[in-house]
RNA sequence: GGGCCGUUAGCUCAAUGGUAGAGCAGUAGGCUUUUAACCUAUUGGUUGAAGGUUCGAGUCCUUCACGGCCCA
């Protein structure tokens, strides 16, 4: 994509820009402006206060600069809209005879897309718009490449995604996503400081990739020769921090899993995860549901806790329905007995009247999880905590004390979706080596998901961890479930594509 | 990984197997409160790539690339 693709569109604009160098006046840098759109659009917003009239007499010049999105040239005056970093749009009127010698005749050789200055003073047209009157007017950066259609804009995804900044230049709501995402992330940071938290950023590059089973991605150093993994969880190195005594922490930053791309997956996503010792899964539940009602309570535009995703009124006000995975599967499985939720016979009698794959190996546990995931999961529109999950599928979760079967965990769904995943920590040097043990049977036996043996974790652990909490959130899905975006690649500014081809 | 759909001018889209078009953008001219400004004229194409069928392919077939949606 670099001379292969000039046409003439852009080679007349290029001339157009040496016409610029040759008079010296391509690329300056020597304005700024004092303002912008959508300051401007909001003191004079209204119209009864700031007439025409009003305007008139306010003896006030203002300086902006943007990028021009439209002209209409009508003889010796035009009106020009262009857009500035607030985001808004803002008419130009644009009359010869008001602007210095020459400025005009200039301006018409210009084209959608330049970037310029003005500075003017305030006016309203006849049908009401409020626009700068200019006095000048300067091109500060030549566009070279004509911007999409006004009226239908850019609407091919693979161009939106791979070329974000035209879609952030002609797609208002894309800026909006992302506003909004920072501004959600930002509400995390916020509230988790309030509350102690110590924000700290552990490695991306690992000798021994844990803390998640995913295939890693490996990369390699060259002046040492070794490979590295970048990591697929923060969670050892968070917890190690937990054994030095930072009670409370928090990352919020990628991980990487070497897995399929979808609309739900990305190569490189956020997680957040924190870690709060002497803590349990049901403060982290308290936690989770202040935390989502805070975040929702902060984004402007949304009312009463209710958000709107893909036709669906999310509601986050009041407490979250909770509910133990066994009595969801009851709901779903009117032919089960709450007796049958650890009958190995029933449960896999069930799968198969559902056509689930199962093997052979799976205990309990494992089958009830499938029943869930076939039936449940995409259920769970409102937000809803789930407890109850079986150890079978929680290998890093302390065992519950009144049921060793269960582990301490819960999950958190909104929109038929995973949200959070937390669960009080196993803090058990002996218990966790021996689940480590068994992850490298696992990993010999050809599962490349499945851990390492991470021997300075467990030393770490020796040292003693207190007893701790700990969760993780993934902010992509977060972010999408509150901007009402139907693709992960929707919230990333830049999604994972493969190569252009040549 | 599998299924379905898509890829035509800078952008948004047309085109029974029979001369590749429109709107916007661009270019030239007109127009001193327009707003999808308007009026006149006009330029612009390796139809995603490579093969094949056919007298003739944007259109039918095969393979490939990239994307979208659904499924695992």
């Amino acid at each position: 994509m670099t001379v292969d693709d000039e046409n003439r569109l852009i080679a007349e604009r290029r001339a157009k820009l040496n016409d610029l160098r040759a008079a010296g006046a391509a690329y300056p840098n020597d304005w700024q402006p004092d303002t912008e759109a959508a300051a401007l659009l909001f003191r004079f917003a209204d119209e009864d206060t700031w007439s025409q009239e009003a305007l008139e007499r306010l003896d006030e010049t203002f300086r902006l600069a943007g990028r021009i999105m439209s002209r209409r040239i009508m003889g010796k005056a035009s009106f020009v809209h262009i857009q500035d970093g607030s985001g808004e749009k803002i008419q130009l009127y644009l009359r010869r005879d008001d602007l210095p010698e020459g400025v005009y005749q200039a301006f018409k050789q210009w084209d959608i897309g330049d970037l310029v200055g003005v500075s003017g003073r305030m006016m309203r047209t006849r049908t009401g718009e409020l626009s700068v009157h200019a006095d000048d007017l300067c091109l500060l950066t030549k566009s070279l490449r004509p911007l999409p259609e006004k009226w239908h804009g850019l609407t091919d995804q693979e161009t939106r995604y791979r070329q974000r900044y035209v879609d952030l230049i002609v797609n208002p709501q894309v800026r909006e996503t992302f506003v909004r995402r920072s501004r959600i992330v930002r509400a995390i940071r916020d509230f988790l400081d309030q509350r102690g938290f110590l924000e700290v950023e552990t490695p991306m590059m690992h000798h021994i990739p844990g803390g998640a089973t995913a295939r890693p991605f490996i990369t390699h150093h060259n002046a040492l020769d070794l490979d590295l993994y970048l990591r697929v969880a923060p969670e050892l190195h968070l917890k190690r921090l937990v054994v030095g005594g930072l009670d409370k922490v928090y990352e919020i930053n990628r991980n990487f899993r070497n897995e399929g791309v979808s609309t739900r997956h990305n190569p490189e996503f956020t997680m957040l995860e924190f870690y709060w010792a002497y803590a349990d899964y049901n403060q982290l539940i308290r936690l989770t549901e202040d935390m989502l009602q805070e975040i929702v309570t902060l984004m402007p535009g949304l009312k009463d806790g209710r958000v709107e995703y893909q036709g669906e009124e999310i509601d986050f006000g009041g407490t979250f329905r909770r509910l133990s995975v066994a009595e969801a599967v009851a709901e779903h499985y009117p032919d089960l007995a709450e007796a049958d939720m650890r009958d190995v016979g029933q449960l896999r009698a069930a799968c198969d009247k559902d056509g689930i794959h199962v093997e052979p190996a799976w205990g309990w546990g494992r089958l009830l999880m499938e029943l869930f995931e076939h039936r449940v999961e995409d259920q769970l529109i409102q937000p809803t905590f789930v407890t109850g999950y079986p150890i079978e599928v929680s290998p890093l979760s302390r065992r519950n004390d009144d049921d060793p079967e269960l582990a301490d965990r819960f999950e958190l769904f909104v929109a038929g979706r995973e949200i959070a995943n937390g669960f009080s920590e196993l803090n058990d040097p002996e218990d966790q080596a021996e689940r480590f043990q068994a992850q490298v049977a696992a990993r010999d036996a050809g599962d490349k998901e499945a851990m390492h043996f991470d021997h300075d974790y467990i030393r770490a652990l020796e040292y003693g961890m207190p007893p701790a909490a700990g969760e993780g959130i993934g902010i992509d899905r977060l972010v999408m479930l509150l901007t009402d975006s139907p693709s992960i690649r929707d919230v990333l500014l830049f999604p994972y594509l493969r190569p252009e081809a040549e």
